[in-house]
DNA sequence: TGTACATCAGTGAACGCGCGTTCACTGATGTAC
DNA sequence: TGTACATCAGTGAACGCGCGTTCACTGATGTAC
C-alpha cells in the first residue's frame, strides 16, 4: 500500500500534531503509540517509518508546541505602535488565565502543561523545552516592554495561577474559578 | 514471621513517608509498588496488607503532605507578634523560592510537585489536593497578614517560579538560576 | 509515453518487559483456656 | 502464669495486562529502461 510522498508528509504531520495535543492533555506518558497513530488515522505499525522512537515523537511534539507559542508572543513583540502592542500584551495575559484557557488543555502553553514533569523525561523532551522556554521568555520579555526580571514575574505569576486553577478544575470548581477570577484580572500595576 | 503491633504500624508509618518522599521526587506514576516498599525496608508482597491498592497510598501520601506544609504555614500564621509573623513570613516566601528548595524536589511543596499531573489522578488522590489546596491558601492568606485576593497573587507567584525554575534545572541551570534570582528576592511591594 | 521492477508506508500479529496485583506459605505474636 | 492454637504481617513466585517495539507481508508509487 506504497502512497504519495505529499501522503506520508502529510501523515507524519498529522501524528505530531495530534501527539502535541494529546500529550499537553494527558501528559507524555498518559498517550500510547497506537492511540497516536489512531488520532491521525494510522495503525500502530507504522510508527517507525516516521519516528526513531516514541522518545522522538515527544521531542518533535514539544518542540511543535513550543513553536507556535513562541511565535504567538513573538507577534505582540513586533508590533510596532507602543500602545497597541501594550494592549495587545494585556490581551494575552487576560486570556492566558481565563476559564477558556485553562478548559483548553490541549491547546496549553507549553510551560503549564510539561514543567511539572521535565526532571523525569527524555534527552529529546528536555532540549526541546529548555530551548523553548528561553526562546519563549526572550519574546514575552520584548512583548512586555518591561525589564526582563519584571517580565519574568508577571510570567511566573501567569503559570502559577493556570497550574493552580487546572489542578482543581474537575474537584473544586468554584475554587478553580476563584483563582481565575483574581489573577486574570491583573491591573497592569 | 508475623510482627508486633508496633512493628506493622511503624512499617505502614515508613511506607507512607518513604512514598511522600518518592512521589514528589519523581511523579506518582514514576514509582512502582516494589520499590516503595523496598524504600521502607519490606518487599512487595506485603503492600496490600496495609493499602487497598496502590491508588489508596497515592491519596495517602498526597494527604500527608498536605498535612506537613499546612501545618508549617499554619505555625507562621499563628504568631502573635506582628512584626515577627510578617518575618517569618517574608522568610518562607524567601525559602520557597530558592536553590535549596528547588533542588530538594523530595521535601516539594505539594503543589508544585501534584498540581501539574492532578488532571489524570484517581479520585483518592484528586480529594486529598483539592482538600489540602484549600487548606493551604487559607493558611497561607493568614500567614500573609493580607487580603487573600493579594495572598493568592504573591502565591502563585511562588508556584510559576519554583516550577520554571525546576523545569530546566537540569538542562540550562544559568536560566533556573535567574529564575530563582528574580523571584526569590521579590521585596515585598 | 509505456513497461517491469524495486522501494517503502502502511498493516496487524507477536514479542518482551515492567508493574500492579494475587496467592500459597511461613512463623512469631496475640489470645483463649 | 503456662500451654495450644488461631491470626496475620511478611515473603517471593506467579499472573495478567498494557505498552513500546519488531517483523513478515502487502501493494501502490516511483524509477530505470
Amino acid at each position: 500500500m506504497r502512497i504519495t510522498k505529499q501522503q506520508t508528509a502529510g501523515n507524519r504531520e498529522r501524528v505530531v500534531k495530534e501527539a502535541a495535543r494529546l500529550f499537553r492533555e494527558r501528559g507524555f506518558e498518559g498517550v500510547g503509540v497506537a492511540e497516536l497513530m489512531a488520532a491521525a488515522g494510522l495503525t500502530h505499525g507504522g510508527f517507525y517509518n516516521h519516528f526513531g522512537s516514541k522518545d522522538e515523537l515527544e521531542g518533535a511534539a514539544c518542540a511543535r508546541v513550543f513553536e507556535i507559542s513562541v511565535a504567538k508572543v513573538a507577534a505582540i513583540a513586533n508590533i510596532a505602535d507602543e500602545a497597541e502592542r501594550e494592549a495587545a500584551f494585556n490581551a494575552y495575559r487576560a486570556h492566558y488565565v481565563s476559564r477558556e484557557a485553562r478548559d483548553a488543555s490541549g491547546a496549553s502553553c507549553p510551560m503549564v502543561a510539561f514543567a511539572g514533569d521535565m526532571s523525569r523525561q527524555n534527552e529529546a523532551v528536555r532540549g526541546a523545552y529548555a530551548a523553548g522556554l528561553a526562546g519563549y521568555l526572550e519574546a514575552f520579555t520584548k512583548a512586555s516592554g518591561k525589564p526582563r526580571h519584571e517580565a519574568m514575574r508577571i510570567f511566573a505569576g501567569l503559570v502559577g495561577a493556570l497550574t493552580l486553577a487546572r489542578s482543581v478544575a474537575a474537584t473544586d470548581a468554584e475554587l478553580s474559578d476563584e483563582i481565575i477570577r483574581v489573577m486574570g484580572s491583573c491591573e497592569t500595576k
